[in-house]
DNA sequence: AGCCAATGTGAGGGTTTGCTCGCATTTTAT
DNA sequence: ATAAAATGCGAGCAAACCCTCACATTGGCT
């Protein structure tokens, strides 16, 4: 009977096995997101993603124990795609080049669904997620805690402190721009940069 | 019948004219943050509420229209306590002692009660809010301002803009700190000025 | 074709919770 | 003391919403 034990408080749920089950799994969470970033937390009900999505509630139970689980597969499908683009850029010669890049990424990111991005960030700093969600969470600080530590960046006291410093300036900085409509990669991309760098010790 | 048109949605509640009575709406403000730093957004329901507070729920809705006025008065109460220690510290001479005095003021603020102080943070960012509530944050970015506008502070080309990202550079890494439930002011202080400096064009 | 597993359905049960309303108690004013 | 206003009370209504379950449909396999 127990074949995975996989999560805490929900029972599992299946994975799909079929090509129409896990077309079924993607129409579900691109509903959530956009539930979410048209509508709010508040629109956010499991019966407004499911007909959003155009299948029945209870095929949404079928493969999320709940509406947090929805909210959880959003933030590792968010945070995946900027992972990918930070290990793109995290290859580059230069210590400071890289950071560039990751910089450049995180805003093209958040420019891309500016109230989707900001709500998930949000999101995540206001629940408990299981496993997979804080797997990839940290995936991502660990990159940035990699370049951080390259030799032609500034040596840092306690880089764990640093890695989360400059995390909090990112999206901070860039969330605050997303809600203001700002469009302009290059400007945003500067200022943020300018930020880091100070906190780093690096100079202009 | 109408003699203070004060909000919108709800109909507004009456204001306490006898000293029990403001001591009631003192006790439900006081409340509302233990519940939220205690229990989190889950925790907080207007029962919950008026029971710590130790009155009834009737008696709740008599001064707050809805639960999110709840957190509207809240975010006016602690808001207010960090305009008046930032009105101290803005009418230093210097513009960089001003600026430093802010960012002192804001680290303390949030060392205070750090959990109580990232909810506000993360349900100012989430909510739609009333006059009043806008009102003392636009008080607040104001004073900030006015600090960035001084005349041995780099110029900025967008003060609006640039105001907005000190804020954000402030509340991000001052809230990630807290919630790792760091301690040391002195260390988060400088942190937080090395980043602001740098975004403003600053020498360290 | 026939069987079984996988997938899909949606009405509604059960719970939570925001909020009202009729009434009781306390304070103020005369 | 008495009336009127202010304040306090809390059972319970109404609505929202998460999630289950018994059943229907589809797809894969021999």
């Amino acid at each position: 009977m127990s074949q995975t034990p996989t999560q805490q408080r929900p029972p599992p749920r299946k994975s799909p096995r079929q090509a129409r089950s896990a077309e079924t799994v993607r129409a579900i969470v691109e509903a959530a997101a956009r539930i979410l970033e048209q509508g709010g937390l508040g629109a956010f009900t499991t019966n407004a993603v499911a007909e959003r999505a155009g299948v029945s509630i209870g095929s949404l139970y079928q493969y999320f124990p709940g509406k947090e689980a929805l909210i959880g597969a959003l933030i590792v499908r968010e945070t995946f795609q900027l992972i990918e683009d930070w290990e793109a850029a995290a290859v580059t010669a230069s210590g400071r080049d890289a950071l560039a890049g990751l910089i450049a990424a995180a805003v093209a990111h958040q420019l891309r669904r500016p109230a989707l991005a900001r709500l998930i960030d949000l999101e995540e700093a206001r629940l408990p997620f299981d496993h997979e969600t804080r797997r990839v969470s940290d995936r991502l600080r660990s990159i940035l805690r990699d370049v951080l530590s390259r030799a032609d960046i500034p040596a840092q006291r306690d880089l764990d402190t640093a890695t989360q410093d400059v995390l909090a300036i990112i999206k901070g900085i860039v969330d605050a721009a997303g809600e203001r409509g700002e469009q302009d990669h290059v400007d945003l991309t500067a200022r943020v940069r300018r930020a880091v760098y100070g906190y780093l010790g690096s100079s202009a």
